[in-house]
DNA sequence: AAAGTCGGCAAACGGTTGTTTACTGAATGA
DNA sequence: TCATTCAGTAAACAACCGTTTGCCGACTTT
């Protein structure tokens, strides 16, 4: 344990990971404005000064906490727009993924849905940001579908943002609702994105 | 001002509502977690003890503001839901109806918006609750008309579910877009609901 | 006019907060 | 091996916090 470069630095790492994951835990059952610098210090084992060797305050650990969230997310937007199949089968496995994604990774998305209209201004934009992005990878991915031949492009992009917020509803919805009523919320989605599709198919014939 | 009953009563109030507006203001800019009651009463301009003569903490405070703010809400419901005339027209009176909203009652919107997946559990409930009601009122409305001859009353459910669900979202657009971008918002949120109006029409045709 | 009600206040309670300071000791590089 | 770096610490700081207490004085009732 000597003279190996990197242990300090594996040990800040530590420290440092010990003070996102306690955020985030605390996170679960408060607001960002809610909780203090002493109590993420105390949740992750380390004494309140600790705390300025890592950030310079809690927003600036909320950002990277923003980061590690969405990047889950994204991985699971990235599996949707992969799948193929006719549209049902689609609509089905996209729903289930966001269930997954919601037991899998329910304080990740308990922090966003909180955080994304919360009080604190750099989380906010961090977060509408990254949405930002979200909407245009699954514009690109729609564009790219043969259902969208033919399309303007402010319409593909008005579908990807509906279906962003829409998934980001039906998460939401998935975790206030607690593993008892996700039937009920699964089907409503479903159905909901079934209508969607429909009008998808029939966009082009009118108006 | 002398032995008429009511002044007392009317004094009271007068402090109820500087602590309900007091607390409206300072969340603007802050979360429901993240003010006190001694932030509170400053605001009012009454001492920290004159809170509890009023409410028995803030989140009793925040519930009352959950109904005030929805009761607004509702009448503009109600407004959409008596509009008459073709879907396009609807649509965009209905937009312009959510804009006139967020214009006249920023604070109450963004208190909704913010308190929804906020911190605290009861306040959480009194929203949910509400958007509930909404939910069923909107439902009853899109029932009676003659566009939805034929449909299941779940489908009327969700489709109603999917109706405010995008209403809420483009009213937090507008608030987080400033003045500046409520043109773009607009433009998106009609193209949207025309999208829909679009799957609704052809919703019996198929599958 | 006297008695009662009660909204608002000042003061005090113990407790918490964010942040800075000077320090220690292990990991590091020469 | 010896000097340096630096993550983590204990202690202190002043500033708040929520809540309770006892009291006052204006309204209200009798």
């Amino acid at each position: 344990m000597s003279h190996t470069p990197g242990v300090r630095q594996a040990q800040k790492q530590q420290s440092r990971r010990a003070l996102l994951d306690g955020a985030l835990g605390l996170l679960e059952h408060q607001n960002l404005s809610g909780i203090g610098v002493r109590e993420v210090t105390r949740e992750a084992g380390l004494s309140p000064a600790g705390f300025y060797r890592h950030f310079r305050d809690l927003s600036e650990l909320a950002v990277v906490l923003v980061e590690e969230s969405l990047a889950s997310l994204h991985g699971m937007i990235r599996r949707v727009l992969a799948e193929s199949g006719d549209s049902e089968q689609l609509i089905d496995r996209t729903v289930d993924l966001i269930a997954d994604h919601v037991r899998e990774h329910r304080a990740h998305v308990r922090f966003l849905a909180r955080e994304r209209h919360g009080g604190v201004r750099a989380v906010r934009e961090a977060i509408a940001a990254e949405f930002e992005r979200f909407a245009e990878e699954v514009a690109a991915g729609l564009g790219a579908q043969p259902a969208s031949e033919g399309w303007p492009a402010a319409d593909v992009r008005m579908l990807a943002e509906l279906y962003v917020e829409h998934m980001v509803a039906t998460a939401a919805a998935f975790l206030e609702a607690g593993p008892a009523g996700e039937g009920r919320i699964a089907r409503t989605a479903r159905t909901q994105l079934r209508l969607i599709t429909t009008g998808r198919r029939h966009w082009l014939d009118e108006g």
